[in-house]
DNA sequence: GGCTTTCAACGACGGTCGTAGTAGGTTCGG
DNA sequence: CCGAACCTACTACGACCGTCGTTGAAAGCC
């Protein structure tokens, strides 16, 4: 049962972030980043999470220097689709139309949003039409 | 910490679901609707996942008669956009419009979302050209 | 070479979630 | 009236998550 492997907690989260932000990083590293973020944890903590990542396969590490340099192995985009996915697959049922409508509703957009937002709409259009 | 209270886990959330369908029900009646479904589950599985969804506040519960009748205080789309606001929040700190035109780009509509999404961009365009 | 700092490994603990069993009360069919 | 069916309340338990302490090894400092 339950297929929903290797999830990724909120706080796990936070940490992969920072490695986003930072690109390949110590334990200390991320660490002072979230202490900068004013995110008080303890650099046991950020370990735990590092390590529990890298057995989930969302982060690596290379050890050959003292301390391990992690780094990401899965990008902000893949897993904002993975989240986006069950988060379709818990409410609509499979359905990405209404919960793209829904957030289409409910959205303020910037100019340059809007912007964007237009050429899909037309590219949409276009592919729509060839069929 | 974590301000994150009242969350609804996925199985929870199956419960809601079927209350959403059904409108108010007893235990019996959304297990019976689960099993429909295919879903296995124990009766006092359901009846947990209610008392908690009840203290949670997403339900409520009428408790004149023998079996108790439960009934959703959450919508369906209030859920969603919870969910979104989290998801928003979680990866794109805060910024909705980014969330919403990745969703955009990957999601396959049908002929009648496109038709509704074509309205709805329409009346952003109009929108923002009053500003 | 001893003292201090730094690091990773491991264990732990309280909370939540998914799942369910048991216990004890009510009701209903005969 | 008695047993079967049904109901809720309570307890439990393993997994996972957020959080961290301890521990022992390595490295740096003087």
């Amino acid at each position: 049962m339950s297929e929903r492997q290797y999830e990724v907690g909120n706080a796990e989260l936070e940490v992969i972030k920072v490695l986003w932000d930072l690109g390949p990083s110590t334990v200390r590293d991320v660490l002072n980043h979230l202490h900068e973020q004013g995110r008080r944890v303890a650099y046991t903590t950020v370990l735990t999470f590092l390590t529990r990542l890298e057995q989930k396969g969302h982060v690596s590490s290379d050890k050959s220097n003292v301390a391990y340099v992690y780094r990401a192995t899965v990008s902000r985009r893949s897993l904002t689709r993975s989240r986006l996915h069950t988060l379709v697959e818990d409410l609509f049922d499979g359905a990405p139309g209404q919960l793209a409508l829904q957030l289409m509703r409910t959205t303020k957009f910037t100019q340059t949003e809007l912007e964007e937002l237009q050429r899909l709409i037309e590219q949409l259009d276009t592919k729509q039409q060839q069929m």
